[in-house]
This record gives structure tokens, sequence and C-alpha cells, in this order.
RNA sequence: GGGCCCGUAGCCUAGUCAGGAUAAGGCGCCGGCCUUCGGAGCCGGAGAUCCCGGGUUCAAAUCCCGGCGGGCCCGCCA
């Protein structure tokens, strides 16, 4: 016999309602319940005003008829109307009951509801471009990244996670003209690979800039506003380059001297460019794949560390020589939509993105309009959002998905939406409407104007090593004896935390001050009170029988009740993060949790209490909160600690 | 100019999609506790025109319309 249920609140509750329907004669859907405000509302409210709406009866005769029935259901302790409700308190040895025994039954999984139909899923995140250390906007999107991987992983989905590499383009270009002038070298002893490839990119295009617009300023001495205004932009490029020089003075000259060597540096970089992205010159195409290998050896230390795990890392150049990309031009000029925009190839969605139906199944923002796309240059070279159309099928393919997630700054809204629309009107119907634009805000650092191409920069390693250096402060100042390797911990799962836990769709103020801020709404918050369970558990000789639970009595204290109540809640609030891909809404269900089992544990002794059947009872409380605050934390890509 | 996102106490955040009770939590502030199963604690208090204005509704933080403020996007860049 099975005797655990995955949802005991949710269990209860519609138990109760099916025999209320049956009783009173109104179907099950029309009779509607609310979550009550606050404790003294009851554990469940019948809203009559929307039940007669619902129902057609009248408020009164409603209260009447369920009034007269609530009594004879054995789930139900009490219940009382107050204004437009009827509330009702749950039966409290069954919903224990039923609590602890499911708790016992699962094994250690209690708060994760298996999905009915597990589903395979690629996670596109970070992609972050591979020529300059992660900052804190990467570090949201790999926040975001691993709390939704683990979501649908510890929930039953299969899924595979992903990189794009985005190793083509302009930017890369500068960055391997720099790299290859100064021979390619390794980075110094101490410097961490990504830091080094930073640092040649930002140098070379803060040079290539400042010559630019020298030779601007002096085309612009007839026009004073134009003349001044050129001035001040070169002052501050001419103070970073100071700033940049700093760091590795003999290379930043050299640098300078290779770069005035060449005449014409646009021209190179586009020969750069062009000779990677057709493969013409392996030794282009050696300095481009040396130059992202040694950046992105940087970049997995820092995933590493977070925990961000790849199972496959996709290079975009490796994609755009594929042939698949080829294929996708081909179809496209077969396609109807095919036709010419500002004077190059493109698909033309002007009709297709009329129809109401259409933008509804590819989730396009309601009155956005979607510019044709360009399928590629006059010079016949591809561009981005071409190959990520091919990406997107290739994702599908390869992981043979049900769906795609891309987790991808808000900013590229328009974009993503135009790869759905050019997919679905390239015939890949199925992959646009299983595309899914995972969209997140920007991170702002007060006072800080970032700027990747100028080396203006706070990397995320500098972030987490901040949040580590505090932790192992705090530590200290507590007199923890724990190891090194716990503050690591603690400071890594306080960044995390902080950056996933709001809705992302707020704009995010980074303030390293509050990630690490300890006390509440926080990562170590969470693994605190975790470890307190934990070794109350480990005082604990004895598995108490569930048979001698004193459930009753257990329930008569109202801060144990109202735990109970909020744990018997809690998978279906988890259930609901994870179909909604909401990991705030998983975030506020933790320290709920937390902030709950603190004020209770406080009061009421557990170990030392003498009554046997509530000492039981209490010793299941813990276990609960042991196991929702495990798999909680399991599911934000934070590993507990047993010990802190 | 057009579009997308955001606006909830001094500060941060939940609730908004699926409208309902006295708008929930935290930081900070004020006052109190001293009983360490892990004091990173506990109790109490003050603090909100839910950006503004209209509309729909018995009922609006929530839905609709119009504004305001902040961020972002509208490239043969990625």
């Amino acid at each position: 016999m099975t005797s655990y249920i995955y949802e005991p609140f949710e269990f209860l509750k519609e138990k109760i309602l099916r025999e209320l329907s049956v009783y009173s004669n109104i179907d099950r859907d029309k009779i509607y319940v609310e979550d009550p405000s606050k404790p003294d509302f009851g554990d469940l409210a019948i809203n009559l005003h929307r039940t007669s709406r619902l129902s057609g009866y009248d408020v009164d005769s409603l209260n009447d008829i369920f009034i007269k029935n609530l009594s004879r259901i054995v789930f139900v302790s009490d219940f009382k109307r107050i204004g437009g409700y009827i509330d009702l308190w749950f039966s409290d040895s069954h919903l224990a009951s039923i609590l602890f025994t499911s708790v016992r039954e699962l094994e250690g999984s209690y708060g994760l509801v298996p999905v009915d139909k597990p589903m395979r899923y690629v996670v596109e995140y970070v992609s972050a471009n591979p020529i300059h250390p992660l900052h804190i906007g990467s570090g949201r999107n790999a926040a975001l990244g691993i709390v939704i991987s683990s979501m649908l992983k510890m929930t039953g989905h299969h899924v595979e996670t992903r990189f794009y590499i985005n190793d083509m383009g302009r930017q890369i270009a500068i960055a391997v003209l720099g790299f290859r002038l100064l021979g390619e070298p390794s980075p110094p002893p101490g410097v961490k690979p990504d830091e080094w490839i930073g640092f040649i990119y930002a140098s070379t295009h803060t040079i290539i800039d400042i010559r630019r617009l020298k030779e601007e300023l002096d085309k612009a001495k007839i026009d004073p506003t134009r003349y001044r205004e050129i001035l001040s932009e070169l002052d501050e490029l001419v103070a970073d380059a100071a700033r940049l020089r700093e760091k590795f003075p003999q290379y930043f000259d050299l640098l300078i001297d290779k770069l005035s060597e060449i005449s014409d540096v646009e021209a190179e970089i586009s020969r750069l460019s062009q000779a990677y992205e057709r493969k013409t010159d392996p030794d282009v195409v050696r300095s481009f794949r040396r130059l992202v290998d040694l950046c992105l050896q940087g970049f997995r230390e820092t995933l590493d560390r977070l925990g961000a795990r790849f199972d496959k890392w996709d290079y975009e150049s490796d994609i755009a020589w594929s042939g698949l990309v080829d294929e996708i031009i081909e179809l496209a000029r077969r396609s109807s939509y095919y036709g010419t925009h500002k004077n190059a190839p493109a698909i033309i969605f002007k009709d297709l993105q009329k129809n109401p139906e259409i933008r509804e199944r590819l989730r396009l923002p309601k009155s956005l309009e979607i510019p044709p796309l360009i399928i590629m240059r006059s010079d016949e070279t591809t561009l981005y959002a071409l190959r990520d159309v091919a990406y997107s099928i290739y994702k599908f393919r390869d992981s043979k998905a049900d769906y795609v997630i891309n987790i991808i700054a808000a900013e590229q809204t328009l974009p993503q939406a135009q790869i759905r629309l050019a997919l679905y009107s390239l015939g890949f119907v199925r992959e646009a409407e299983r595309l899914i634009h995972y969209s997140y805000e920007m991170v702002l650092l007060p006072g800080y104007k970032m700027s990747g191409r100028r080396g203006r920069f706070i990397s995320l390693d500098q972030v987490l090593n901040e949040a580590v250096s505090r932790a192992r402060e705090i530590l200290k100042e507590r007199g923890s004896r724990s190891s090194e390797d716990v503050a690591e911990k603690i400071g890594v799962a306080a960044v995390i935390f902080s950056l996933a836990s709001i809705s992302p769709s707020k704009q995010l103020v980074f303030r390293l001050e509050d990630a690490l801020d300890f006390e509440k709404n926080s990562a170590p918050y969470l693994l605190y009170s975790r470890a307190r369970a934990h070794s109350i558990l480990e005082k604990i000789s004895e598995e108490p029988a569930l048979e001698e639970i004193d459930y009753e009595n257990g329930m008569k204290d109202p801060l144990r009740r109202q735990l109970i109540i909020e744990m018997a809640k809690t998978p279906s609030i988890f259930r609901k993060a994870v179909e909604e891909l909401s990991p705030e809404t998983l975030a506020s269900q933790l320290l709920k949790i937390a902030d709950l089992f603190n004020t209770w544990y406080q009061k009421d002794p557990v170990i030392h209490e003498k009554d046997p059947g509530l000492r039981n009872f209490k010793i299941y409380m813990v276990k609960t909160v042991h196991q929702i605050l495990t798999n909680g934390l399991k599911m934000m890509g934070i590993q507990p600690l047993d010990k802190i």
C-alpha cells in the first residue's frame, strides 16, 4: 500500500471539496476557495460571493448549505462564517499524519513532486562572448540557468545544458588582431586566462579608437562643437588607456607599436573575421580558437566555482561551417517569405506576424512589430541572427529536445522573436513553438559604468572573492572553526541566491553589502537554519515510530500548527515554481519555512521534550523542515552544509 | 517617433497572469528579553495616497484606457 502523498495540503483540500460538492450538490469547480490572508482565518476559505456567481445560488443559501454539510466531513475540524467567507480548519491529526507519513515514505524527497510527463529540455545559458571575464550580468544568467536546470532535473525531466560560444564577429576579430600582434602570448603567471584576454581585447579596442578619434579630430577643426565633443571623448579614452597600460606596460606599448604599423586597421579586422568565417586561412583559424579557448578556460574556472555545469559547448563557428547555415539560406530562398530588405536578401514577416493565432503560439509580445530578418551581408558573409536560427534547429536535433530554453537578457527580446518567426516561416513550426526565451533584466552596479571594451569592469570573480572573504570574516567573528571550504561555499551560495531570488523581469541593483548580509533573505540564513535542523536530528539516536506520535497534542501549539500547514503546502508551491520556471517563488517559500522554523524551535525544545508522543511529533517536524530546506536549496543550486 | 520591462513604508522584495478579508516578509529605526537542543536569536512598536488620473465591478495593488518616472530595444553588430 502506498501511504505517501506528494502534496498533503492539496490532497486534503481536494478531498474536502469533493465531499462538500457531493453533499451540497454543487460542482466542485463552482466552489471557489482561497488561501486565507492570515492564520486566524482558517486553513482554507470558501469565498461565498465568488461561489455564488459561479454556482447561481445566492450567498445566504450557499452559507446554509455549506454550514449544514461541513460538519459531516471528517477532515474538517471547525468552520466559521466571517463576512463573505466560510473559514474552515483542517482536522489536525489527519493533516499531520498524512504529512509525516509522506515524509517518512518519500525517504528524503519530500517537497519534490515528480512530473507526470518527463520531457527533454535543453537549457542554454551564460553563452557570454569569450573576450573578457564574466561580469555580474553573466552571473545573473548563470544563477538562473543553474536553478532552472536543477529544478527541472530534480522533478524528473531530462535536461541537457549548453554553452553557445560566440566566437565570430568583429569583437573577437579585434581581440585576435591584438593577440596575434603580440605573438599570442600565454597569460603571465598568476593571471587568469580570461582576464588576460580581456586585457588584450580592451587594449586593442581602446588604442584603435584613440587612433580613429585623432583622425576625426583633424577633420573636425572647422566645427567647434564637434571638435569639443571629440576632445572630451578622447580625454576619457586616454584615461582608460592609461589605466590599461598600468596593468602590463610592456605588452601595452608593444601593442601600440605593432598597431601603428598597420595602415588600415578596419580592413585587417574584416580580413581576419572573414578568413575565420570562411575557414580560408588555417593559421587565422588556429589563432581564433587559441584565443577563445584560453578565455573559456577562465570561464570554466569561474563557472565550476558557481556549480554551473555544461553538457555541451557549441562553437558558433562550427555551426557556420557545418553546412546547416547554407541549408537554412537555401530554405529561405525557396520560401514564400523570401524578399529583399534594404537591398539585402531577407525573410519578410509582414503578413505572418499579423496573424493573432501565430503571435499567440509563438508568444510574440502584443504590439511588437518584427522587422524582416536579413539573412546575409552583401559580401555574402552570414549574420548572427541567421546562425542563431541554425543553432536553434541544431539544439532541437542534437538533443532530441521537446523544449529549448534560452536564458538570454531582455535586451534581446526582438532578435529572439525574430528567430521564432523565422523558424516558423521556414517550416520549423514545432521548434518555433517550443523555443523559449527566458528573459531577464540587467544587473546594475551602483555608481559604476561597466564597459568591456574599455576594460572598465568588475568581474564575477571579484564579486565571488569578496563574498567569500566576507563569509570568512563572519565565520571568524562567530567563532566558527569550520574550514576555508565552508567560507567558499557560503560566499558563492550567497551570490547565487541574491541573483536568482528576485523576479527576472525586474532590474537588479547588485549591492555587495546586501548579498553579503548574512542575516535574513539570504543563502547563509537558509544554510544556517538547515544546519541547525541537521544538528538536532544528529543528536537523536532513535527513529521515532509514526504510531507513537501524539498528533492531537502536537497540533495544539499555534506556532507548530502554522509551520505544519506551511510545510504541507510546500510541495505544491515548489511544483508551481517549477512549472512557471520561477526561482523567486522557490526562494520565498524557503525563506518562509526557515523563518517559521526559527521562530518555533527557539522556544519549544525538541530533544528535551519529556512527553514521548509530543517529542516524536517535534522530531518529525524537524525532519520535515530538514528535507524541505535540503531539497529546496539543491533546486536553487546550493549544496547544503551540515556544519557551518 | 514606435515597442518591451519595471514602479508596493526610508531601503530591498513577495503578491499582479487566474480581482475578494485589516496589503505580506526582510533591512534599517524605536523599545524590551537574556531560558545558547547551533544567539547568525526572541518579543513588541512606529512606518504604505500599492506612481498619478479615469473606467469596469458588489469588490481593484491585481483587469481596461490615458498619463508620469526609470531601464532597455528598434544595425548588412553580437
